[in-house]
DNA sequence: CGGATAATTGAGGGCCTTCAACGAAAGTGG
DNA sequence: CCACTTTCGTTGAAGGCCCTCAATTATCCG
């Protein structure tokens, strides 16, 4: 959009992974790679923007380089539903792949960015064993990630795991001296969140207000601030690559000392 | 272990898939085979057996050949939680292959026979492209319909669907002359389909009775009948691969007919 | 046939949902 | 820069539904 020279074209820019400096965070997979990635960079998408809508067909698969992506689908009931949201590193699309139509809907909740990869693979990568091996463990973590989209016990369970996967996903950890703790803005309204945990909005307000009466966080609007006190906190919500909400990395286990920590 | 010479050994049998009569419905993705696929018959698995158990390492996938397979986990709050049933044809494991460890169990719910896929890949399956895909395939069948694991807006809807999900997967259609219907034994008990679905027991129990008192399927124990008689019925329920709970598969889109059929 | 497991049914209560209204925040256009 | 509009967030009240607990019946298995 902007005239200046300083930004390259941003129309499907047609790149390589190498030197990117978002090369470790799109692929963290330890197989080694072998030839190059052949990934376009595609327009900056703005919120709202749907990325891929029910019904159309497959041709590729994402990964986000910034920003949110919301992957949702209305179900046989009628009722809108959230299943995935997706941050920096993460890949959408993969389950079109299978049929070549998309089921579902992709929509930016903010200024976006996202790399397209052409499937199928195409030039050099369609022989890349490496890739389709890197491609199946994100598959993999998806897979196992995918649970953490239903809904728990109690809905207050429910949004606190949320909202600390988030933490470790999107939130920037500072420090007052006096103690530490993670910001960060929520990209998505409680709407959304309820629709992706299976609840109402209300429930979802009501939680997070119970939530921040207990202490340790403060939810103001979308502003979300964790702090980060006890050692048992920080590894489950703090710098440490947490589990996605479906959305991939390497998939750690989420923390079990969760319960005791209120 | 059977001494005749009918049957070869059992015991981890080495073999291929070319001339299995189920390759077809363990491989049904039209990417074409090139190499022999190197997977080892295991030994007929006891109801309540276990195919893996949480914390075990990963080292192979698995095909079921026959019977069932629930793959469960005890969530945070100590909630057992049922992720997938899988029937003949369906893969399981998948989600383990990104960390090489298992977080949670895979139990036989009847006599079982499962196929096992070693992984890494070995011999010249190391090397086959076609059969990556085909695993991706899959992998994305089942993040697909993974979603249906979900509890929709009443216990009756979810219910509904899983019975007749469950007998597009396993069911045997049969006529008498004057109607159509689906036969079939459901093998997991109401307190499994209620942690597969998310609700009690008891609520399970109580849509089953709701649902037979509307016609169109008995239930009486574990056995279900399925009448069908409207085409949409029968697309819907009938001997169409329906999609897979969270099976594989080819994974078809569910009938959006479903919500006028009552 | 007897024991165990599974399925069913009832009653009560807690909690989530729905409906409604208000307040806050953000974007828009003058 | 401000009034306006729209969306989002919050709170309250009422009702229904699902869960829990408990007891009974059915089914499976040897």
């Amino acid at each position: 959009m902007i005239r200046k020279n300083r930004t390259p074209a941003l129309k499907a820019e047609s790149s390589r992974c190498d030197n990117c400096f978002m090369e470790l965070r799109c692929w963290p997979e330890s197989t080694p790679r072998t030839t190059p990635v052949p990934i376009d960079r595609e327009p900056t998408m703005q919120p709202g923007s749907a990325l891929w809508r029910h019904g159309t067909a497959f041709d590729s698969l994402y990964i986000v380089r910034s920003g949110a992506i919301k992957v949702h689908e209305t179900d046989m009931t009628g009722e809108e539903r959230v299943l995935q949201f997706a941050f920096a590193g993460d890949l959408v699309g993969m389950e079109a792949l299978a049929t070549g139509q998309h089921d579902n809907s992709a929509t930016a909740l903010s200024e976006t960015m996202v790399c397209r990869l052409e499937w199928p693979l195409r030039e050099e990568a369609a022989q890349d064993l490496a890739l389709r091996d890197r491609l199946l463990k994100r598959a993999s973590s998806l897979l196992r990630t995918r649970q953490h989209a239903t809904r728990l016990a109690d809905p207050d369970a429910s949004v606190r795991l949320f909202l600390h996967e988030i933490a470790g996903r999107i939130g920037r950890e500072e420090s007052d001296g006096a103690r530490r703790f993670v910001r960060l803005r929520l990209p998505m309204s409680r709407l959304e969140i309820g629709q992706y945990l299976g609840y109402a909005e209300e429930t979802v307000c009501r939680s997070m207000r119970r939530l921040q009466r207990q202490g340790e966080r403060q939810v103001s609007g979308r502003t979300l601030v964790l702090y980060v006190t006890t050692p048992a906190a920080t590894a489950a919500a703090g710098t440490a690559p947490a589990g996605a909400l479906h959305g991939a990395g390497a998939g750690a286990q989420p923390a079990r000392s969760q319960t005791r920590a209120m």
